[in-house]
Order: structure tokens, then C-alpha cells, then sequence
DNA sequence: ACATTTGTTCGGTATTATTGAACTATTAAA
DNA sequence: TTTAATAGTTCAATAATACCGAACAAATGT
């Protein structure tokens, strides 16, 4: 298991920030970690969606967040802890990221 | 070739828009629509981004970007006109389409 | 009618996504 | 110090999407 890659955020790109959030189970848990007070490791989401994810899909969907550059992992003991990286996309692509959540959070409530 | 198929305003989706984005060229399309005054036929983007593409793929994609409810494409004797459905989409998901397109642009001048 | 222009559809190929199984890394227990 | 348990990754096979050339369709002009 070599290093997680994080982009710098200088490399973090539109396209690539709004495919990682053109999957449905990925938006989700972006927003759900965005909407947490504290950080969650991966398994938290095995059930998100009201679909049992297995945890090989889960590993990926986690994997294109990163590499998009909008959440953060880091290894506590023998799981992986995510957040978000709110703050400094905020400062490069200014309100992108918060609208898109907010849009989404929007949407799921109408249901 | 039968009629184009719109989607009520109701029925889009963020996940849908996101998707649409995703692509480069199709972001780009979008962005060329929204700058520009006047509405323009697809063929005028069979060049973009430095590529030739093919009728048949710039086809798909204005395909997508309309069914995701992005663009409205009107018959205009032999030609497509298509422009942004902006207004819209501004009154059902708030800032976001405006905020993406903000930071393509941004993106792209900074090359 | 015939040609031209604009765009769509079809079908084969190429790329990407999904996921079970095997593996790695860390911690805890025996 | 093995042994087991937990969390997540990687691999490889399959499934789903995307790309694009060729044939087609629709409207207009000659």
C-alpha cells in the first residue's frame, strides 16, 4: 500500500472536481463529509445510498476524490480519515464547490 | 431524425448537470454559449480546443449536454440553433452553473 | 429531381467502471 | 512472537460508456 496521492492545489482542476461529483455515490459522500462536524474513515459509507456498497468500489470512489483534490485521507491507526479540502478550493475556484453542495443538499431534501 | 427531447426544468439534476461538465468539451461548448451573445448551430464548434472532432461525437455531446437540460437546441432551416438555459437554471439550483462556468473561465485564462 | 449542408443514428472498437478475490498494513490478543 | 482481526488497496475479469467512421435523414437551394 505505497503513499496516498494527494494533488497540490495548484493542480486541482474544474473538470476534474466536477467529474469526481458526477457519481452520485461520491456527491454524497462529499457532501456528507462537508455536512460532518468531524472527519469519517471509509467504511462509514459501506451503506450509503440505501445500497451495500462493496468496500473494493467504496476504496475506488475514495481514490478519484482524492486524486480530484476535494477530500483529504489520512491513515489513524489501521483506517483511513477523510475531510474535505472546503477551505482551500474555496480559494481557488471561490463559491464552485459550496453552490454545487448546497444545489445537491437542495435537491434531496425535495427528495 | 425525431424531435429533440428537452427535459422539464423539474426534472434535471445536479448529478446530471455535473456529468454534462465533466467533459471537457462539453464544458467548453457550454461556456462558448453563455459568453457569447447570440445563440450558435453545432457545427460551429466542430473545431474546440485545438482537436477536429467528428460531426458524429460533437452530435453526442450536444446531445448530452440537452438532455442533462443544460441548452435548448432549436430547428432552424437546416441548422441547430442552441443557446444556454441559464435563467432557468439560476431559479432551481441557485449560483451553481453560474459559479462553475466562473471558474472554467478563470481556469482557462490562467492557462 | 439532384446536390448541398447540417445533424442524427448505427455498429464496431476503445476506454472506463464495477466488483470478487487476493493482498498489505496496522493493531490487538494469545 | 505467532495469530487473528480490522481497514483499505490492488488485480483481473466483466460490464457499461464513449468515440467515431459510415450510412442515413431533413431542410434548402439549384
Amino acid at each position: 500500500m505505497r503513499t496516498l496521492y494527494h494533488p497540490n492545489i495548484e493542480e486541482i482542476t474544474v473538470e476534474g472536481i466536477l467529474h469526481a461529483f458526477s457519481d452520485p455515490v461520491r456527491i454524497d459522500i462529499f457532501a456528507s463529509l462537508a455536512a460532518s462536524e468531524c472527519a469519517k474513515n471509509c467504511s462509514t459509507f459501506l451503506n450509503i445510498q440505501k445500497q451495500a456498497l462493496p468496500k473494493s468500489t467504496l476504496s475506488q470512489h475514495f481514490r478519484i476524490l482524492r486524486e480530484a483534490g476535494l477530500i483529504r485521507s489520512e491513515r489513524k491507526g489501521v483506517e483511513l480519515i477523510n475531510s474535505t479540502r472546503c477551505e482551500e478550493l474555496k480559494d481557488r475556484f471561490g463559491p464552485m464547490v459550496l453552490a454545487i453542495i448546497e444545489a445537491y443538499e437542495k435537491q434531496q431534501k425535495a427528495g
